[in-house]
DNA sequence: CCAATAAACGACTTTTTTGTCGTTTATTGG
DNA sequence: CCAATAAACGACAAAAAAGTCGTTTATTGG
């Protein structure tokens, strides 16, 4: 569905808004231990999404990563696009590049549903709004 | 969404499946011109699924791949299973491993109904039933 | 039997994705 | 100012996916 880029790239703003919930930064290593990922590569990762605009953050020590007010109404749809652009929302199925309503694959109606439905989800979805449950144990960011 | 592999070798069946109903068998070359795909790549994927047992051949003259009256009844999801197998029907949208209804991602439950939405969608999907909208064009399996 | 045809098969190459490493730059607190 | 800290950055390496090539095997019709 999504590249592992995108899925670490998802998993880590959640965990950055949650601590930015919390009034706190949140550093690389912190990160990369919370949602199990190489630390390297999130922190490339995060460079992508901090240039997109997505999540700030501070050089030296106190420094990290946070989202101001305003980042914190990120979508996980703006993730995606950040990461893995908009074919997900736009593409065909079937990988036809000129497939359209006037030239349509055989299943493109049947998968507009489903592309449609994939971004009123990632749209309506918000990094913020994660926090709770994650403190509460309810859900989870790792994998053990 | 589904692997370059995936996406030529639903195509490939779905042509198949056009030319078994018009009584037809057809050959790698024909299939590659006809859904836009390297020959070569196509002759991989399809003995693949013909391992798979869900696309018969013959060799030689008069040989290519047809669909007996069985395999007409092939599903997208049985195609798609045999190739990417079935992370995309049951696979957590975070890449977690061990995500489920006891340890669930924040999305667990939203991304759960999409994927259902997309193995009903595969599910109910025939191979065969694309035919009559291919041949009066309404249809399209080539990217031109 | 033979030549032509077409799938089967294995080995290989290229490209993309994923992941790693070392260095540089900015910031902080002492 | 300086040492420690942490992100920024570029170059590289490994793994997976996509695609290619040449040869072999089976089948057909003449």
């Amino acid at each position: 569905m999504f590249s592992k880029t995108c899925e670490y790239g998802i998993r880590a703003m959640i965990f950055i808004a949650q601590k930015s919930n919390a009034g706190n930064r949140t550093g690389i290593k912190e990160i990369a231990k919370a949602i199990d990922a190489p630390e390297h590569f999130i922190g490339k990762i995060l460079l992508g999404l901090s240039r997109a605009g997505i999540v700030k953050s501070f050089k030296g020590p106190t420094g990290g990563f946070f989202l101001d007010d305003d980042l914190k109404q990120c979508s996980l749809a703006d993730i995606v696009k950040a990461i893995d652009g908009d074919k997900i929302f736009l593409g065909c199925g079937l990988g036809l590049k000129n497939c359209n309503e006037k030239k349509p694959c055989p299943i493109h109606y049947e998968f507009k549903k489903i592309r449609d439905g994939i971004y009123d989800m990632l749209q309506n979805a918000r990094v913020s709004e994660f926090s709770a449950n994650l403190e509460k144990h309810l859900t989870f960011l790792n994998r053990k």
